[in-house]
DNA sequence: GTCTATAGGGTGATAGAC
DNA sequence: GTCTATCACCCTATAGAC
């Protein structure tokens, strides 16, 4: 009733690439924290970049689909769209922290993290996520330029990014102030200020000293 | 007048540091491409670590002093108090750039990257940013809570993370729509949305589906 | 499919001559 | 301060027995 071996491997190649970061977790300690053989990594999958590729896609495909599925209910209503975007993430998110198996840290970083991580499969899904996100904001939004919208997209996804990225960071500063496992909150705080982040009048000129 | 090695590894190291990521840069490579010897890094520095460490310091501290300079001229202002806290970070980012050393990326991945990155003296001065900054948002905003606030700085810190940490993503997104080099167009865009996110009303229930 | 053994090479750090 | 040489160890990937 283990999983096998295949499946034992990502995850805890998920586990490790995420609380130590992919290039120093060495196979080694993935193949004797999973229980398998050295070799079977390189069986199973071709090589370790393989691996990071298939990790990713068994989670980032998946909230993809979600937020496609959840976007087409969601009509121009701004809250809904964001909505579709940020709860396949966040649920994703809480729920494998609630697993024991934190993946925070990993989806924060797959925009950032230096070299090729992301497969052109998972490259492609997210592209025609943000193509039809955008296209969803620019009805919400008729009065917001498609230029200052295509910054407002990024932000919002900058704002999930390093929501789940600096997790243990947020947490050590709230000192209590706020609950990082209650999905519904984080919804709520990402939803209302990306929606007045989206929303904001002054993409021309204005402010600064 | 060519600087001198100490100088000389930390210019390498950012740079490499900055493009192919910490853990993925050896000190060999580093050694080769600042013309110093392999061992001089262990003289000058103590380890790779404190390298790592140093090479933060130099380029972070400067920023944080700035931005408290520049909060005290701040006011009550919610742009200018955002301008504050951007535009020093901007100008580093940008001014690196322009001088064919990007440290967008590290700069990007501080608060994402997996470890003790940070230095307890570079960690000590950005508390202290993040506590002048939150005051002076209270004071600005007088009518969000402070559990609202505190997720939503976090918010504004997440998008400028994400801004310069996935910089040649947003590059390659835009396809000439927006110009990643224009300072002044990437303040008024962050500093509008930021504004409008902070501002939001509906930090309590509303919303979602 | 799973194992052992190992090839072939890279790593951070240091001792000791200059 | 700067060099060479080297220690002791870790790495990914693979060949070949079972």
């Amino acid at each position: 009733m283990p999983p096998d071996t295949k499946e034992r491997i990502l995850d805890s190649a998920e586990l490790l690439f995420a609380s130590e970061g992919v290039a120093n977790t060495s196979l080694r300690v993935l193949t004797d924290h999973a229980g398998v053989n050295l070799a079977s990594v390189n069986y199973h999958f071709q090589s370790k970049d393989a691996l990071v590729q298939a990790v990713l896609y068994r989670r980032l495909n998946p909230i993809n689909e979600k937020r496609i599925a959840l976007l087409a209910l969601a009509g121009v209503d701004l809250h809904k769209i964001l909505d579709a975007f940020y709860r396949p993430a966040v649920d994703a998110v809480l729920d494998s922290a609630e697993q024991g198996r934190p993946i925070a840290a990993l989806v924060g970083r797959i925009y950032s993290e230096p070299g090729e991580l992301l497969s052109s499969q998972v490259r492609a899904l997210m592209s025609d996520v943000f193509q039809r996100f955008f296209a969803a904001f620019q009805s919400a939004l008729p009065n917001v330029p498609p230029d200052a919208l295509f910054w407002r997209m990024h932000f919002c996804v900058g704002l999930m990014a390093h929501t789940f990225g600096a997790l243990h960071l947020i947490e050590g500063m709230a000192r209590g102030r706020v609950r990082i496992d209650d999905r519904e909150e984080i919804l709520r705080q990402m939803i209302a200020y990306a929606a007045g982040g989206l929303k904001a009048d002054g993409g021309s000129q204005c402010a600064s000293s």
